[in-house]
DNA sequence: TGTACATCAGTGAACGCGCGTTCACTGATGTAC
DNA sequence: TGTACATCAGTGAACGCGCGTTCACTGATGTAC
């Protein structure tokens, strides 16, 4: 027997206090979201918390990663139903949509610790730059091809335009400016992916062949 | 006499405090700068504090006031001598470059605090609202008519866009792709620029009337 | 102008509070014989 | 299979610490006569 019931006990408890912390970290931030909470969240008592985790910095790392990767998932899932130029557009008005604005079960976590990284130490710093990079280039394969901005640098402004979008209109909740920065950015988003194809084939009609 | 000169050194000790205040916001957001150490960072204690704003959060409203008006002037300053529509680039690239990002002192505080707005309760949302609407409306100015997206979207997808930029370079500060992040923040926010331009241009010769 | 009192910016210790972490303990599960 | 012991997930009170705020106090400045 590998694993005995109380281990695969212990898996599940894991699960639920990482899933207790991401719904308090999208809420509350890295210093909103304590300890007693997350367990509480969980069903359970503090105590118990450090036997699955070192610190509350080695949990927000765990739930970071996890968080992201599920975000990262649902973002880019059934996009084959989509025509291919019109893909990176479907996931920029995902990000950018009023439900994932509200959505704090499941929705990105970024807009609850960029702010806490830049500010602290910066212990999560390495996570962001895995999390963010994993995020601009999947992001990046559904760009055309494009050499001004080049494609890399393309997806990593857009992540960043839908980053800043989804931040300020999480944080101007309620307000009428917060639906407008959403509209503004999948605008701007547009404007850009749509320019960087015509560049394009700007570029493809002017030398004749492929760029 | 209107002003004693008690009155007056009390004039001066405020405007220290909010100095330090603005310096240590900007560097470690409004949890990370506390009372005391705003105080010890005027040359003052703790005490004093309270002779001067009613509480933090006051404190936190009227610095985040007065660092926005300084941050807003200086980004739009000595624009004269730009050619008129080079001017909106000139701002973006004053906002996105190395040296913004690297200033605590004097940078723009926005990154620092946003996060913490969206994921408390919000007090500081009116102030974020206010000073977010006058940066956004003062970069308007500067943008060619444009019908899509309408000038005023056009403005606030490009300040998220700074916003995201400058926020997530910030937090990525020391790795490889805090550079990145700002470069392709402005090459975006360029190319946006100059496909709006065009859309008008593209209009106009269309319609053969101004737009 | 001089004197006696009032004001109040600023001091520094103390307060209550919430946080992350520790710790002695419990009891169900697992292991050894 | 049954029994005695070991393990360890989870409990809940307690710890130290840093925070925002309060408070009795000081002493220089301002006011009244």
């Amino acid at each position: 027997m590998v694993l005995t019931a109380k281990a695969r006990q212990k898996g599940r408890t894991h699960e639920a206090i990482l899933g207790s912390a991401a719904r308090l970290l999208r809420e509350k931030g890295i210093a909103g979201a304590g300890v007693a909470d997350v367990m509480k969240g969980a069903g359970l008592t503090v105590g118990g918390f450090y036997a699955h985790f070192e610190s509350k910095e080695d949990l927000i790392e765990e739930t970071l990663r996890r968080a992201s990767e599920e975000v990262r998932q649902r973002l880019f899932e059934r996009l084959e139903d989509k025509p291919v130029e019109k893909q990176a557009e479907v996931v920029l008005k995902r990000y950018l949509s009023a439900e994932h604005r509200d959505e704090f079960v499941q929705g990105c976590a970024l807009p609850a610790v960029v702010g806490e990284i830049g500010t602290t130490a910066g212990e999560y710093r390495e996570v962001l730059r895995e999390q963010f990079a994993a995020l601009s280039s999947e992001l990046e394969r559904l760009l055309p091809a494009s050499s001004d901005p080049p494609r890399r640098y393309l997806a990593i402004g857009l992540v960043a335009l839908m980053y800043g979008g989804l931040s300020l209109s999480r944080a101007l909740r309620g307000t009428p400016l917060s639906d407008d920065v959403l509209r503004a950015c999948r605008a701007l988003g547009a404007l850009a992916l749509r320019s960087a194809g015509d560049v394009i084939g700007a570029a493809r009609e002017r030398t004749g062949r492929k760029v």
